[in-house]
DNA sequence: ATGCATAATTATGAATTCAAATTCTGACAG
DNA sequence: CTGTCAGAATTTGAATTCATAATTATGCAT
């Protein structure tokens, strides 16, 4: 039976490891607040819930770790951390200077055919201000993108990071009521900035960007 | 070597998770290269070697993978990360501009006190120009110290991170000849506009600092 | 009742066992 | 000689089992 032997390299037939699945299920269970901040996590109940062991639970929760979604505590199991004010204010000054660096880079270096793929990405975020679901999935692919372009792989894995880290926080800026227009206009400043090949404007508005949104968030 | 051997007297039998210490004497294998990049990890002679199970192992090695020191395949184990020239040129990128903001917030904010605690650390520095591997400890700590002392968490433990994955690299140019010198020079520079309480001047130069070993180690 | 000591329960941490996939070996056909 | 295919050996990934620390519950004395 020759049976069609697809090649040797095709994929395998679990695309990626188990934890890094309940990782990520784990991520949007934080982020869904279905985990609250603070709150223990029950490894036999959850390893029960997803229906595995709890062996690739705990090799996910020690990743979490790292990135800093979850606390573990010697011999108390693993937490949810919580944010303080100081922690947010602390992650968004991070992100200013990470961002407006790669703003001020990608206004630099870019091809033109890559700020293109940028402002066809903000272009679509002004279409969706009345949308708020929508807007902050965009709006996220934005500075995602953004980061891509910069071209430094371990700035864009850390803001990644970040961004996860920033989702534990409740009070959201861009949930603000009226805070979306502002976020908005700021984001065509910075597009228009970057669109002129203007790497200092580009870094001063993206700063005032987050410095704007911190201020909205305290 | 610093084991971190706690007298057995001392209050918690197991002062922190088994898999902790795991990492950590991963990390040191990894940076005397005794596992060199490139290298495949063999769980099971490492955990025999270790006198433990493969489970606190893996779970260190998946610390490990999302710290970046290590990289996991799927189904075919944990590989230690070789880092390309463009890594770090982006890893230096990002220290500069965590490090320079570092020394800035430092010159504007610290106390005397705090001013005088690097100080202490920069002065021995001086002394140690002759000895390599103590004067690159040092070096260490004043940067950390730095760090520490700019009071951002987040930027502390992620240019914790990036010297760790810096010590893959087998060119550090602090190793270069003459390299040493030069690097002490720019040190004094850093430390007086911070206890001149220049910001401006200290991010200038610590980021000129960085742009100097980024170019002696390509 | 209250406080303290001690036993029972529960959950974590680690080892072991089991399953499945990859690699290695070698025979055999072209 | 080369390349392919079958089967064995090795190795990863995951589940299960075991040990120990922490928590809760219980009992006894004051």
């Amino acid at each position: 039976m020759p049976a069609t032997a697809l090649p040797a390299t095709s994929r395998p037939l679990t695309p990626r490891a188990l934890y890094q699945d309940v990782a990520e299920r784990l991520r949007q269970q934080i982020f869904n607040r279905e985990l609250e901040p603070g709150a223990w996590i029950d490894e036999q109940k959850l390893a029960l819930e997803y229906g595995i062991s709890r062996t690739p639970l705990r090799e996910a929760l020690k990743v979490l770790a790292v990135e800093g979604l979850v606390t573990m505590k010697l011999r108390r199991g693993a937490y949810v951390t919580e944010m303080s004010t100081t922690d947010v204010a602390q992650v968004y000054h991070l992100m200013a200077l990470l961002e407006s660096d790669a703003a001020g880079r990608v206004a630099a270096n870019a091809t033109d055919a890559q700020i293109n793929d940028l402002q066809a990405l903000h272009n679509r975020l002004e279409k969706q201000v009345r949308e708020r679901d929508a807007f902050f999935d965009t709006n996220e692919q934005f500075h995602l993108k953004l980061l891509e372009l910069a071209g430094n792989r371990w700035s864009a894995q850390i803001v990644l990071d970040l961004r996860k880290v920033m989702k534990l926080n409740r009070h959201l800026s861009l949930f603000k009521q009226g805070r979306l227009a502002e976020s908005l206009a700021e984001h065509r400043a910075v597009m228009a900035a970057i669109a002129a090949r203007n790497p200092d404007e580009a870094m001063r508005l993206m700063r005032a960007h987050f410095d704007n949104g911190l201020a909205a968030a305290a």
